[in-house]
RNA sequence: GCCCGGGUGGUGGAAUGGCAGACACGACGGUCUUAGAAGCCGUUACCGUAAGGUGUGCAGGUUCAAGUCCUGUCCCGGGCACCA
């Protein structure tokens, strides 16, 4: 049923489709595999208590009309929305007001809400999810017991930002040149007890699985150099002092072995005590804590000026006995490789720089072009080449000694060809109220033993400890029966001040005795239950990371109140994974590369049927201010979704939103370009309803509309389709403007014809449409299809238009017969007054002819 | 420093190596109107009255033909940054 209005109402007509859509179910996707399905996926927001901002609509009207548009060609659509809705700016918020942050949370997340279905997106909401739902993070905390018990989840001391003021750890994004973002006080670095996920152990797969999506290529470059890996060797070195035993390095640049004029460790390389010598000893302790005093940020910060100090001690080089000094210098960093190198400064930029501020010699062992032609070498060369002065192996092709060099210290044991990856393992844990809990009970050695026996499968084949003045505690798993392990309630939201979170301040939920078989606990201040599963232990007082809820939402929302699995693997066997992901670029490596290796994990324990979880990923652009800076309060320039859909409709914000340019393109919004779309709805209502609210008498079943306008119908259902798939929303919307330009100036047109312009545009604009589809006479939404279909014998044309040039140049233009030769078009060609002019008196050197397009005539 | 992406009218942008500027915005003129708004019809890259010439950051090159391919260079945006 349509609305009554004389007019283009979108006040009206928009509300009104919307509730239609809602108590019709319209959007809901139904489990029935016996379809063929598409799976659209938007990156879930964050809700935030600052609403929807504009460049959220952009991205999901993408999904949206190619949803929409899937819906109408018959397919099954899954189009699910939620909330990844753990997070600081909650917290934050919590601590100032001393309200829990899931009522402000619940809060934000209905104005999203209301924000989302105000703009017609076709989500089913009977999917929708919320990280911070118990029903959800249950499974959050049973995919990290998947982890857990595959010995990738482990405990260590990591360094984080301390601020000694707030008495609290604050994230990367809070420390603002060396100070907290709130107050500006002094943060240092200091070590606590940190969960780390083993993502390293997936960094080969992570790698290699990257050739089978179809991703943007900026984004499978960036996580190939987020995970960096680098093949070469591990070489050992002898010490001159042989009691110590050898010093390993990882390099490179096996072939450039002989160039080596010192060897470099990093300042926490566990030999740096040893290896210096008493007379350096003063020096190096002053190095060592001049580099500790630095943060990772300083370091690399000052990379213009390297610094080090010398050992004292020698390292001998395998290859020709070279005696090569041992520096300890905190440009090599410790995490990386074996913390040692063997320094070539005539081949490394960064050694050579070295090398020249301490004046250690520099040996070239390379040939450069300008050395081979004997010329003074520009050095440091880490080109290509010829090796030189490097014993046996002067000759080789620096790839072939690479192979050699390797090969002949593998065969004396002094060496191995090694994989190195920049990628590190993961922090998982913060210290934070706001997350899902870790589903992790601490206990004696004596009683994980004895639960050991009875949970063996649950448990890593390495236990998980830590030492805490003087005792260490074992990591036991709640059994997965147990499971959701809650958030208590707090007194307050404030840290505990000893740089845990505020659960360390909750005694009756921390300190507890545990039923280990059930996961049953009650506090330790009762008496201890009877049986022997009973034992004493302390729950983790850290929580998961906001990234933990966003790993694997995408696979919920395929089944999203199972209460026995993730999901029913049916279910999971049919939607599969999303077959269009879409978001921002900001997520390109972390979420991105952190899911991977979620699913990579759950396909290895058999849970999903596939390696990787997102096939086709798009990320679109960008929205800037008017100003062409980008959106922020402080500038000023940020619109309002809100106020666009008040004063011109949300058809008019999503057609805007997708004209603005290409999709991915960063652009400029433009509060002036919004009329034109809005003005090309109103001509397409006009040209549907006449004044009278009825039909416009120029539309009938057997009109005789002009063939022109037939024949453009049919190359704009070509044009809009295939925009749709490649996502090219601009020109499929500036198709449909042509469209209807011509529409408006036929005076009769078919009813067919109306209704197909009316479903190309319906899932742009979709409550204009449904209005205009009903009042043409249509019971079932417009969304049912089917999708309307080209027919190619309509596209071919008689005459068409063949540009004719002089020497490449634009002369005039011919209307020919399709099929017109070479010869024909030449000769009608000296019969065009304007075209002959130019040939006049002139030889014809040459004449190129592509039939249908162009007749460039070559003279003289 | 390294790796990407991009520079096209007054503006957003369009263009399988084949008419540069589609489609819009803005501007100007016309029509309708008592007047306006809306709608409709024109014009709108630059120089030139015109014929014509010149134009896709800049300099070269390949080609019958280059915004598109190649080389160099400048500018803007993004990512990484002592990873041996």
């Amino acid at each position: 049923m349509a609305t009554h209005c004389k007019e283009y109402e979108f006040s009206q007509i928009e509300p009104h489709w919307q509730s239609f859509w809602e108590s019709d179910h319209t959007f809901r996707a139904p489990n029935d595999t016996s379809k063929p399905k598409f799976y659209a996926l938007d990156m879930f927001p964050y809700p935030s208590g600052a609403g929807l901002h504009i460049g959220h609509p952009e991205g999901y009207t993408a999904t949206d009309i190619i949803s929409r548009a899937k819906h109408a060609q018959g397919l099954n659509v899954l189009h699910p929305m939620g909330w990844d809705a753990f997070g600081l700016p909650a917290e934050q918020h919590a601590v100032k007001t001393g309200t829990h942050p899931a009522s402000n949370t619940q809060n934000n997340i209905s104005n999203f809400k209301r924000q989302l279905k105000a703009l017609g997106f076709s989500y089913d909401w009977e999917r929708e999810i919320d990280t911070t739902d118990p029903r959800y993070y249950r499974w959050t905390q049973w995919i990290f017991l998947q982890l857990f018990k595959r010995g990738l989840a482990y405990v260590d001391e990591r360094p984080v930002w301390w601020c000694p003021e707030l008495r609290t750890v604050l994230a990367n994004e809070e420390v603002v040149d060396g100070t907290s973002e709130v107050g500006h006080y002094p943060v240092e670095r200091r070590n606590l007890r940190q969960w780390v996920l083993r993502i390293t152990a997936y960094a080969e797969r992570l790698l290699a699985d990257l050739k089978d999506v179809d991703w943007p290529d900026s984004t499978k470059r960036m996580q190939e150099a987020w995970i960096g890996r680098s093949e070469g060797a591990e070489l050992l070195f002898e010490l001159e002092n042989k009691s110590l035993g050898d010093l390993k390095v990882f390099t490179t640049r096996p072939d450039t072995l002989f160039g080596a004029t010192y060897m470099v460790i990093a300042p926490e390389h566990p030999m740096v005590a040893a290896l210096t010598t008493p007379e350096q000893r003063d020096a190096v302790e002053a190095y060592r804590k001049k580099a500790a005093a630095k943060s990772d940020l300083e370091r690399t910060d000052l990379a213009k000026e390297k610094s080090g100090v010398f050992s004292g001690s020698y390292a001998i080089n395998p290859v020709n006995g070279t005696r090569l000094p041992i520096w300890i210098a905190d440009y090599v960093l410790m995490g990386y490789g074996t913390g040692a190198i063997m320094a070539v400064p005539a081949h490394d930029d960064r050694d050579y720089e070295f090398a020249v501020q301490y004046q250690l010699p520099i040996i070239q062992v390379i040939e450069s072009p300008a050395s081979a032609e004997g010329a003074s070498p520009k050095l440091p060369y880490t080109g290509e080449g010829k090796l030189i002065h490097s014993g046996p192996f002067t000759g080789l092709d620096w790839r072939e000694a690479k192979k050699r060099i390797t090969a002949d210290l593998t065969a004396q044991s002094r060496g191995k060809a090694t994989v190195n990856y920049k990628l590190r393992d993961w922090l998982f844990s913060r210290q934070r109220y706001w997350g899902e809990p870790f589903p992790i009970v601490w206990v004696s050695e004596a009683d994980y033993l004895k639960a050991l026996v009875a949970r063996k499968s649950d448990m890593p084949e390495q236990p998980v400890t830590y030492t805490n003045q003087g005792v260490t505690h074992f990591a036991l798993p709640l059994p997965e029966v147990s499971l959701p392990l809650t958030l208590p309630d707090v007194q307050s939201y404030l840290p505990s001040g000893t740089g845990e979170s505020p659960l360390a301040n909750v005694t009756e939920w921390l300190q507890i005795w545990i039923n280990f078989e059930t996961g049953q606990a009650v506090p330790a201040s009762q008496p201890k239950p009877e049986g022997a599963a009973w034992i004493r232990g302390h729950r983790e007082t850290n929580t998961m990371p906001q990234w933990a809820g966003s790993c694997w939402y995408y696979l919920r929302f395929i089944d999203p109140k199972n209460e026995r699995a993730v999901a029913d693997p049916k279910l999971l066997q049919y939607w599969g994974v999303p077959d269009l992901y879409v978001g921002g670029a900001e997520h390109a490596v972390l979420h991105l590369l952190y899911a991977r290796f979620w699913h990579k994990v759950l396909f290895d324990a058999g849970v999903v049927p596939q390696s990787e979880p997102f096939k086709k990923l798009f990320h679109q652009g960008i929205i800037l201010g008017e100003d062409g800076e980008k959106m922020s309060k402080s500038r000023g320039n940020v619109v309002n979704p809100d106020a666009i859909i008040a004063s011109h409709g949300a058809d008019t914000l999503r057609l805007y939103l997708m004209f603005l340019g290409p999709l991915e393109a960063m652009k400029p919004w433009n509060p002036r370009g919004i009329e034109g779309v809005h003005r090309f709805l109103q001509k397409v209502w006009r040209e549907c309803i006449g004044e009278d609210g009825g039909v416009n008498p120029k539309i009938s079943e057997n009109a005789q509309e002009p063939a022109e306008l037939t024949k453009l119908l049919h190359e704009t259902i070509k044009k809009v389709t295939e925009d749709i798939d490649a996502l090219r929303f601009n020109t499929a919307i500036s198709q449909m403007m042509i469209f209807a330009n011509t529409l408006q100036k036929a005076s009769a047109v078919k009813r067919t014809t109306a209704l197909a312009l009316i479903q190309l545009l319906a899932p742009f604009a979709p409550h204009l449409a449904e209005e205009l589809w009903a009042r043409l006479g249509n019971q079932a939404s417009v969304l049912f299809g089917p999708w309307p279909k080209y027919d190619a014998s309509k596209l071919v044309a008689t005459e068409i238009k063949l540009v004719v040039q002089v020497n490449g140049k634009h002369r005039g233009e011919l209307m020919v017969a399709v099929g017109t030769t070479q010869d024909q078009a030449v000769a009608a060609a000296n019969e065009n007054a304007k075209i002959a002019a130019f040939l006049a008196g002139k030889t014809v050197k040459r004449v190129v002819f592509v039939p249908g397009k162009i007749l460039n005539i070559v003279v003289e």
